[in-house]
DNA sequence: GTGAAAGCGCTAACAG
DNA sequence: CTGTTAGCGCTTTCAC
């Protein structure tokens, strides 16, 4: 039913190894040939099979991308960032959802590998470090985003967590906030750099760490608001709350309310990631943001160049967040002090 | 690199055409053949060529979707919804985004129809008819969700967006509202069926329909909060507005308030789609949901019957939507009338 | 039960 | 400049 190279040849009167170079632009071709041929391609609508192409060439100029929830704002920004990189590259992509499942990270890696993908792209939360040298002894180029397995050595492009931690705490500490809970994703590497940033700029600003006020939680709005709410009824509860992402900070922000605090006059939170939700909310986030864009495109160049053993070693780039100053954070007690001091008077 | 076909059938002692039946399951294969190279398989963690098998079959297990915007929560869900459906069936998606470009359009369906896809998905928005002919002459199924093209017969999926419509605003009028605005997304059909819903509403509850209450937008938070604005300061604003999806819903509110109106006090305001954003704004948004899973899993399913050559028929199937009422409406003035009331005596 | 061989649509030498 | 031909890795008759 679709025509094939044949189908062009007999038309235009040639061999099908004139038709393949004009397709790829390659040897040398009469320029009336070249015309005659492109014409017939568009008359019959004619496709080249990327499958034959493919078989050939040993090149799919397909790349794979493995993320852990297509339905996260997160993931949904990096990847259409991804996206719009590998096609510009004339790459195409095959994206695949793992929903946090290893039996799906299995399948898809398997899929990948069926559809001899020229390289592959693993958002966080990958568990099965095997499926992954199984695909480097192959020979198949990995590149990691915001994660990183240290065993093996990948080429990465991330976030500065740590930092993006350290700006979040300190911002919190200039406010004049003491007691500043953490609330981060259950897990994860980037949590823990995001924790450890944390801590230092606890410590460094003077602020006690208590290991209550670091608790770690699914990923979920749910999860963010369960765990504020048992911090905020604890015995001491923080004023002010670092979430681990957006997500987090929103239910974070729902937890605060359910308790009867205003944000950000009785209470404040910042969140990570800075998606499409930090705007959105309310009161809008403060929150930290990723450079989504920056590191969807350029987890794709980095493959890219590995594909082509470009690269001489393994990169790994970090690339700055930077702290968004919304509403949900304020100057602690600023009403509460100046109500004092009316008193006082 | 890695491995083929041949690989295992040597290491096994077999020939390929051996091999070929055990990796399909097919044609009679004794017990300790197969066992024998399924472990070699193993053993060479080997994975079948898509690209091989997809040539001589004349089949891929791949579908193509076509959405406007990835980084859009609606299309977001729904892309995973499918990809979920599609996975389940064995299928794999190619995901394109084409951001609204036609260029993109154009791009992607080529790609689509080099890649050999077994069918296609549009989602929405899509522009250039002549591109579906194209793939419909070359007897490639596609489908449809959330919008319709009259002059082709397809097969389609959506929500009833007239019944939305009529259902969004029947409720805005059960609540007292007479003044009851529209804010729709530009230039696609569902918005035209939910505006006609509205009218309907509108009529039906003895309202009256002014044409500069039906206003049509760009898609974005910006767009519905501009046009919430304009509304809102016009001689004769509206104390409610029906919003043609949640986003613009969220403009909406973000108008009102920016109009110094408080929501839902003094102002209602309902969405379209029940996504991820309605529940976590603020105030939560009544919004009318649609059942973005089945949609999904849906539209996936009719098209693989298409590709089967089960269907004598097209399918046009239509889903349910519904009210969903959080906290963005309410009844009319309630506040200001006992107020009033109390005034008065 | 198993294997030999043709062919899927294309690319890449190589000849002419 | 253009054509011939040998694969790419797999499926599928058809013999044995």
């Amino acid at each position: 039913m679709q025509p094939t190279i044949y189908d062009v040849a007999k038309k235009a009167g040639v061999s099908i190894a004139t038709v393949s170079k004009v397709i790829n632009n390659n040897g040398r071709i009469g320029k009336d040939t070249r015309k005659k041929v492109l014409k017939i391609m568009e008359e019959l609508n004619y496709h080249p099979s990327v499958l034959a192409s493919g078989l050939t060439r040993k090149r799919t100029e397909t790349i794979g991308v493995l993320i852990p929830d297509l339905a996260n704002p997160f993931f949904a920004e990096i990847t259409a960032s991804m996206e719009e990189r590998a096609h510009e590259l004339g790459l195409s992509v095959v994206i695949c959802s793992t929903n946090d499942s290893e039996e799906k990270e299995a399948k898809y890696i398997s899929l990948l590998m069926r559809k001899k993908v020229d390289g592959c792209i693993l958002a966080s939360r990958f568990t099965q470090v095997s499926l992954i040298e199984n695909m480097i002894k192959q020979g198949i180029p990995v590149a990691l985003t915001s994660q990183d397995i240290p065993s093996l050595n990948l080429n990465t492009v991330s976030v500065d967590d740590y930092k993006g931690g350290y700006q979040a705490t300190a911002h919190l500490a200039s406010l004049g906030h003491k007691k500043i809970a953490t609330i981060a994703e259950k897990n994860v590497r980037s949590s823990h750099e995001r924790i450890k940033g944390y801590m230092d700029a606890m410590i460094e600003k003077g602020l006690a760490v208590e290991d209550t006020y670091i608790v770690e939680v699914e990923p979920t709005v749910k999860g963010g608001k369960e765990a504020a709410e048992r911090l905020l009824t604890s015995e001491d509860p923080p004023t002010a709350i670092f979430a681990g992402n957006d997500i987090l900070a929103i239910g974070v922000s729902q937890g605060a309310r359910a308790c009867q605090l205003e944000i950000p006059n009785d209470f404040s939170v910042v969140g990570f990631d800075n998606t499409l939700l930090a705007t959105i909310c309310d009161p809008p986030l403060t929150t930290i943001a990723q450079p989504i864009q920056q590191i969807g495109r350029q987890i794709v160049d980095v493959l890219v160049s590995e594909i082509n053993g470009e690269l001489d070693y393994k990169q790994r780039i970090m690339l700055p967040p930077e702290l968004v100053v919304r509403e949900s954070t304020k100057k602690l007690f600023e009403n509460k002090v100046s109500i004092k001091t009316t008193i006082e008077k």
